[in-house]
DNA sequence: GGCCATGTTCGAATCGGTTCGATTGGTGAA
DNA sequence: TTCACCAATCGAACCGATTCGAACATGGCC
């Protein structure tokens, strides 16, 4: 009645020892039936619940997996994480999630809280300029973990998106429409995922020989998307058609062009990268490129199940492909 | 060189025991310099870090919080959860987040989950449907428990929003620019939010005789918002203005406006609730109620403190007021 | 030299489970 | 009656920390 109920409080309430409590409750060992029913009762009168903390110390097995995101807000990434916790719940893991903001700092005291805490396994978005020290930290602790996304490290397991492959082929769609000046929107922090996507429009633009191209700095949302394509416009007035790092960079670039009283996809080409929600709701309604979110989810869930499974496995890299998905924001010019 | 470090290791590799290890690292007792500046040194190049649950079990301190919301994508909720965690780190607190996505199913096995996996306190925003039960098993483990937005018992602590002031200043902005035809678009499922939400419209309403208004169902997001506002302005061509019940059906509301060839805040006044990034940036420009949500969630995070330190506190209610922002979605009729 | 005060360090118990080997009681066969 | 055997249950050690009181060494004083 006082604290809380332990295996001791339902071996009295029972009249058997606390082995016999526990190998009831985990379906352990051979119990007869009698035993078994009323130790089962005396747990349910009391609430019994297991202390998976003093189990896990034990056991040394530990059901509780971490998320470590970049940016929380980013409804993409609200989806990949659904996907991971309904994988993950049914084999009966906790998913608890941390969001760095892409703070290096306080990502480092993030991670550091998880293996204070106890984590069996991590699942992490690199921040941007992550030092080595955490890797080191990680690897210290022998604690399984995927990075997703961002692949800074060929010694740990990986999932993310084929981001050359993705830009390339909105970068092809493009020039099949017949535009000759395309520039990029989202960059120049030099990230790997935007490396890879600039590679992959630099590399298509070159190959139809259109040169260099040019490339156009913004963050990451929507109100530096409409500014950034403003600025852009006023620069480079030729440009007919742009490629865009992110879905909430694109639409802020079509309002940018409404605001200018210009037509996305009759005017200005656009096209974005992820397939939020807002991306098909959207007037006009954005051309992008769409990775399944629930299935980038699943994919990180197994591969963190097959790495606790077997921590001496070959390192594993799993790159989803993106599709090109056609809406009203591209056009011929 | 196997294992983790532990206490065991650190304390072999400096030559002492493990209770002057743990004295050390935790500041208590009288430790010589001498001593001191070699268990650090030792600590150091083990990278060791103390395992934080086998404190816990002995100590019966728990620093570990949880935070169980309704719907991750929602920015709103992002920044809440910013404030909180921003406030509980500095604490020395870890906050992790599960989403119920508003299913009371998945929200029981959640709690349970984070029951077992032992949590020092639980901010929370109730699922729709929370059966009392729920409720019954948070009181039996005497966990500390703030309740957020949603306020379902009068035995947990609580942070929330005047809702019913919040729409009644909307409205009355609305009746002040002369709209008669004032709908409510956002609602018919009966949570106590909107309960209270249509209360303060139509409170308002019948002060200003205009009799029990409309009240219009949509889910809180884009498209729903689109497609609600679509078939009411079918429906009641009459209507000039709409309250909205959040910013995302706001937004779709002025998209769907847009497509029948309206113009938000000229044909048809709309005004939104949250005050979410996206609304300021939107075109046109969103008139909608704002809250603080970095407030909420120190203020979230400074209640569930106080209930820890002191559970035997009496019950603490707070709500905060929100504030109108008058954009250029609300215009005289 | 013996004794006490002072400051450091350590032994042992504890938290709530799990695990394994040992013990108990009952049954059937020799 | 004795013995072997099997199923059911329990004792005791352990996981990694914390906590408290006891032990120890040192030095000063009588």
């Amino acid at each position: 009645m006082s604290g809380k109920p332990t295996l001791g409080t339902v071996a009295k309430e029972a009249g058997v020892s606390i082995p016999t409590v526990s190998q009831v409750l985990r379906g352990t060992g051979r119990i007869s039936e009698k035993t078994r029913d009323r130790v089962l009762k005396a747990a349910k009168t009391l609430h019994y619940v297991p202390d998976q903390k003093a189990a896990a110390m034990r056991s040394g097995e530990n059901r509780e997996i971490g998320f470590v995101i970049n940016q929380l807000s980013n409804p993409f990434n609200a989806e990949v994480i659904s996907g991971v916790v309904d994988l993950l719940e049914a084999e009966g893991y906790l998913v608890s999630i941390l969001d760095t903001r892409d703070d290096s700092d306080r990502q480092s005291r993030q991670l550091e809280a998880f293996i204070r805490h106890g984590r069996g396994g991590l699942i992490w978005v690199p921040a941007v300029e992550t030092p080595n020290e955490t890797f080191d930290l990680l690897a210290a602790h022998k604690l399984p973990t995927v990075t997703f996304l961002r692949n800074m490290r060929k010694d740990l397991d990986h999932v993310g998106i084929r981001n050359a492959e993705a830009t390339a082929t909105a970068t092809r769609h493009l020039l099949e429409l017949g535009h000759r000046k395309i520039a990029y929107l989202g960059g120049t922090d030099m990230t790997l995922v935007r490396r890879d996507r600039i590679a992959g429009y630099q590399k298509t633009l070159s190959e139809g020989g259109m040169g260099a191209g040019i490339i156009w700095d913004s963050e990451d949302n929507r109100l530096a998307g409409l500014e950034a394509m403003l600025s852009l416009h006023r620069t480079h007035p030729e440009v007919t058609a742009v490629v865009c790092n992110g879905d909430m960079v694109a639409l802020g670039a079509c309002l940018a062009l409404q605001r200018t009283g210009l037509v996305p996809g009759k005017d200005v080409s656009v096209t974005g990268f992820d397939n939020i929600q807002d991306a098909a709701v959207a007037t006009p309604p954005l051309t992008t490129m769409a990775v399944s979110p629930h299935k980038l989810g699943r994919k990180l869930a197994q591969v963190l199940l097959d790495r606790i499974r077997d921590p001496d496995a070959p390192i594993s890299v799993s790159e989803i492909s993106a599709e090109l998905i056609v809406r009203d924001t591209t056009g011929t010019p």
